[in-house]
DNA sequence: TATTGTTATACTCTATAACTATA
DNA sequence: TATAGTTATAGAGTATAACAATA
């Protein structure tokens, strides 16, 4: 996607764009899942333990619906997070086909101990945009989803 | 990344520029990626073979600086490729000990049939936005892609 | 019959380090 | 010694389909 070469692609208006938003996308995700690997948590895992965090549990389906893992893939990412003891898995009491997963004693403590950490992280850099920079930005990355949503 | 629950997270005031950053990649990187998997290529392979195309040929390294695949990925998104018949490696006159990755006929068959295609269907979405609009979302990215850059 | 979650299969990508052949 | 690319290893992600238990 970086560079292509190529009559097409030098006339293309929109190439300088697409650029700036796959390398920028790029830098944001090595920045993220760094400060992740760091912690000794895959991408998907923190994806999983920060939406599990502060809730009573989520079914297997809410938890693919928040983090788009799908269904086949989250049993797995459950099973590992379950050998290391962040997770547990209990039968819903309501529906006795869904598993409610919530977050051990030591989940939650890791949750606790990175959630805000991480927070503060992504904070200081997303703080040196102006509160009009910020709302821009938004706005574009608004209009530039809703080119793309539709299939 | 998309939905989380927390005193810390509901105060801070970048959330919603950051799930809007997050979604709208996912939307745009589905879109490219479901392109590419309709024709039998992975995101990695059209990657390679986009920037494989209009040249003489690149060395490996030359390939994974553009693509941002690291050299032990790269062996191996290459041996899939080959064993397509889309590329040929040929030793180096100048150093013999690197490769230049080049398209075989039927890669270049490939690529002047889907290249064309795809920068078409990517143009027809970005082109719903006005030439500001364009260049405010550049310029957006941009400022984002510097704030994550810095380690 | 439909849905929830698990299992199975086959492929792909990642990171890392050791290795080879050249320079 | 340093560099280019390959190999080896271990882990993790994808998509898809079949399956068991339950609704």
């Amino acid at each position: 996607m970086a560079r292509w070469t190529s009559k097409e692609a030098r006339k293309s208006r929109f190439l300088p764009l697409m650029r700036e938003w796959v390398r920028s996308y790029q830098a944001f995700e090595r920045f993220d899942t760094r400060l992740h690997l760091a912690r000794g948590l895959t991408a998907a895992q923190a994806d999983v333990l920060f939406s599990l965090g502060n809730t009573e549990g989520l079914t297997c389906k809410e938890l693919g619906e928040r983090t788009l893992i799908t269904k086949g893939t989250l049993t797995g990412v459950l099973d590992r997070m379950q050998s290391k003891k962040l997770i547990a898995r209990r039968t819903s009491a309501q529906d006795r086909r869904s598993k409610v997963i919530h977050l051990s004693a030591r989940g939650e403590q890791l949750f606790e101990q990175i959630f805000p950490q991480h927070l503060s992280l992504l904070k200081e850099r997303f703080d040196q945009l102006t509160r009009t920079e910020m709302r821009q930005a938004t706005q574009s990355l608004r209009q530039l989803r809703q080119l793309f949503e539709k299939p």
